[in-house]
DNA sequence: CTTGACCTTAACACCGGTGTCAGGCTTTAC
DNA sequence: GTAAAGCCTGACACCGGTGTTAAGGTCAAG
């Protein structure tokens, strides 16, 4: 497929897919004009992709990382044994972030429920703004 | 107390101390000389900034949100009603932050189990770099 | 008086993934 | 043949909290 329905299935930016490229993280192959072509299985790989961004890894890692998660059919390829100590060190990392946003939730919580449950002036300002 | 001990007690360094007090977020006293004066509470409002910070929030809204989080001894103060639809956007966020993160680390999870159980390898590696 | 620790403001730089625009080529549809 | 949609490369800008440095003021201890 091309760069325009990839971004579409994996809703990720073109510009960003050519970022991911760009960093080694995609190597779709070519059209003779010089259009990308991507794979059935890219669309896995870029939801991977997203996923390990999204909790704070950086590409240089993920390019590593990539190559591990093939998925063979039958449960994963054998990992790669150098990535460990990181991969575990990105572990704890994420272990801790979770720790911290669930305890910032907890604390917007309390400021939740100390709302007053008269909510008169929420509601004013409700109408207000939608006219 | 002055920035230097607050930094110290909070873990936060003196730039983002200044940085906090340029956002609005903390109004410390200053001495004829100009140093920066903190009262004891700072250090748990600096410590929810922190939290808040960490959590994605950014400093306009920790700004308006601050004030709801004044402890008074006997749970918070009255929350303020304006601000509930973005509180609870922000805690939704947080969720799905959570959740994100949480898929990420299942997914290394895999990887770290697929890692060969053989790891002479890895300690090849680990030899070398430790001399 | 001087040394050194501590403080002040101001300014510049960074990260790193993403948005966006410009200028141009390719493919598809009519 | 032509219009429209799609793709190409390259470049600039942004976010927003933090690191760092420069040039200087304050203050207690020796």
């Amino acid at each position: 497929m091309r760069i325009g329905e990839l971004a579409k299935r994996t809703g990720a930016s073109e510009r960003s897919l050519r970022y991911y490229e760009a960093q080694g993280l995609l190597s779709p192959s070519r059209t003779p004009a010089g259009y990308r072509i991507y794979a059935e299985s890219d669309v896995d790989v870029v939801r991977h992709v997203q996923t390990l961004l999204a909790a704070g890894l950086n590409t240089a890692f993920i390019k590593e990382v990539l190559p591990c998660m093939v998925d063979t059919g039958e449960g994963l390829a054998p990992g790669c044994p150098e990535l460990l100590p990181h991969l575990q060190k990105e572990r704890a990392r994420i272990t801790m972030s979770i720790d911290g946003l669930a305890t910032a939730r907890t604390l917007l919580d309390g400021v939740i429920s100390a709302t007053p449950p008269d909510n008169t002036e929420y509601e004013a300002w409700v109408a207000r703004r939608t006219g």
